[in-house]
DNA sequence: CATGAATGAGGCTTCATTCAT
DNA sequence: AATGAATGAAGCCTCATTCAT
């Protein structure tokens, strides 16, 4: 029971420190509040996390753990490059700190070499599992041969990062996303 | 002369502020630093920009001024459109700390009022003239009169911002999006 | 043999402490690494030395009993001195920590009253025998009666204290020390 | 008249911490307490001392200028030495902190290389005098040739440095040193 | 306009120690 | 005896801002 007890405490200083993210910027992350939320001193929470940059990594491991990636790899390409974008689109417009945070990490790696790779392993994954989904509509005649792979893996991504910061209208240029795909697909 | 000095003086702490978030993002933006970087001592900095929120204000103002938008009348719409998001491919190619500061503020607009309105003010006439541009294509039956436009418009520039990130990609995302609105006008 | 066991760590951290202090001075001692080093917990480690001054004080009595004296009486005044000092150059030279330890203790002994008590009383033995070394040698003519005994020995103990932080210039200092005294023996 | 006040408060700032590592040794030097002996908030200090480290280089330098040598050329070597030694061990006497902090600094000397050659810099000028006062005295017959001068100089400077911790013993073993040295020479 | 000393709030981190287990 | 979580005090340092000059 204790070893819960542990575990809860150590995750309530992640959530806290995610909250902290999520509403004050990365500017506003001090640990004094993050502590306080976890109803522990502040001198405490080093014992969880050596270091403020070690808490941070740990709110990212967090998030992106919640974004493990769902391509159902049962639907034919278009019905499963849909369901993806779709799963996003949803994932944004109901959580967006999530994505929020997200984007705020991505900034920061521009300067912390540790959370670039992180950041760039994770969206490796992502990446190879979208490539695959179009060589894939390719070679089933979903989409034309004259289709750029690689360009059209990185306007998905691109559009699913710019959504971050506009969660409202992430459901509609999903779709209109789709939709152009789709079109070239009926041809 | 004495004049054109001043504007001087206040345009390098702009410019050296401008450098500072480009490369340390806005954590790393001190006053200090910036105010030796135009030769000046820290404490006149004030007599520039009574407070660090008003030179930040001021750095949005350069950035957006540098990104007034072109958008060429003279050309049918999908030829405009081709040429606008080659330009601002262009433009990420070309100087990418434009675009990283651009995120940056876009970020902190999230607990800025007044950085959101300017934000939102810039975006607003950019909005406005790529509806007019797709408002006129389904007029002059470049595009279906199905059209969503206003998913449309979001999607263009969820993607320009989704690409701030990683500008070396930008030319080839926006070619891949220009070709799916083409197919679709070739409909 | 639980029992062995409990002296040999308590042992282990007082070495642990001793190196601590030799390596990174008084200021370098911290209990966690101690704890570390004689592989407990850092909390256990109160278990052995209730405070942090109980284990100084133990520190400060492992390193006097390395260093009890070796006067010879079967030696003549003057052979005898020569023996004392050159062994203690000796030790100088092979085990310099002990004498940097013993500076660190001194140093503070100003501001710990027990420490100043524990280092008198390990003096008080030394310069005993000293006072009866010159006094001997002035009773057998080995010096002259002239001699002022207070204040050889101080200058003896003196030149000594002042070789810690000098432990390759020991021998030679010594030497010369002992040289003058013989000179001044030959009268 | 403002110039003054602000030297002032600096040497105000270097007398404090000079008090505070005479009274409680270098652990007890704490940055806060100073400020306030000066009479300033502990972070203006900072303006005058950019760090600790810098602030303890000018408290070494303000001991070292305190103990600019005071060797008389115009005295034939035996009484120079005498004269030098009296000098010593009369500053010993009269301010024995200036000499317990040097300690202080010496002992810290073994792992801050800054100070390391700080203090070896200012001892070597001592030495070269000590080196010259002897070869002058051999050269005049003061000594015999056989006189091993290096010993003789580090002898002299580990027994005034032994002294440091024992300010009352100081004229009596000075004087005792500059009896083995006279009648060395008489001979 | 320019300076630089001064401030006060606040930042992260470290440490010896205690307490419940 | 041993652990490790928890504490609270304290450490050095940084920053935006103000004020007197």
């Amino acid at each position: 029971m204790e070893m819960a007890d542990q575990a809860d405490r150590r995750q309530a200083l992640i959530s806290a420190a995610f909250a902290a993210i999520a509403n004050e910027g990365f500017e506003g992350l001090r640990l004094r509040p993050i502590a306080a939320a976890a109803g522990i001193d502040h001198s405490t929470l080093h014992h969880y996390f050596r270091t403020k940059e070690d808490l941070i990594a740990a709110v990212l491991e967090h998030v992106t753990s919640q974004l493990e990636g769902s391509m159902r790899n049962d639907l034919e390409p278009a019905g499963r490059l849909r369901h993806h974008l779709g799963a996003i689109a949803t994932a944004i417009a109901e959580r967006p700190e999530l994505f929020i945070v997200l984007d705020e990490l991505d900034l920061r790696a521009r300067r912390d070499v540790t959370m670039a790779a992180n950041i760039k392993h994770d969206e490796q994954g992502w990446r190879a599992a979208l490539v695959a989904l179009f060589d894939e509509g390719i070679e089933q005649g979903t989409w034309s041969v004259d289709l750029d792979v690689h360009a059209s893996v990185e306007l998905v991504i691109a559009t699913l990062k710019g959504l971050r910061l506009r969660p409202d209208t992430a459901e509609v240029v999903v779709k209109q996303l789709c939709d152009l795909y789709s079109r070239g697909a009926s041809e």
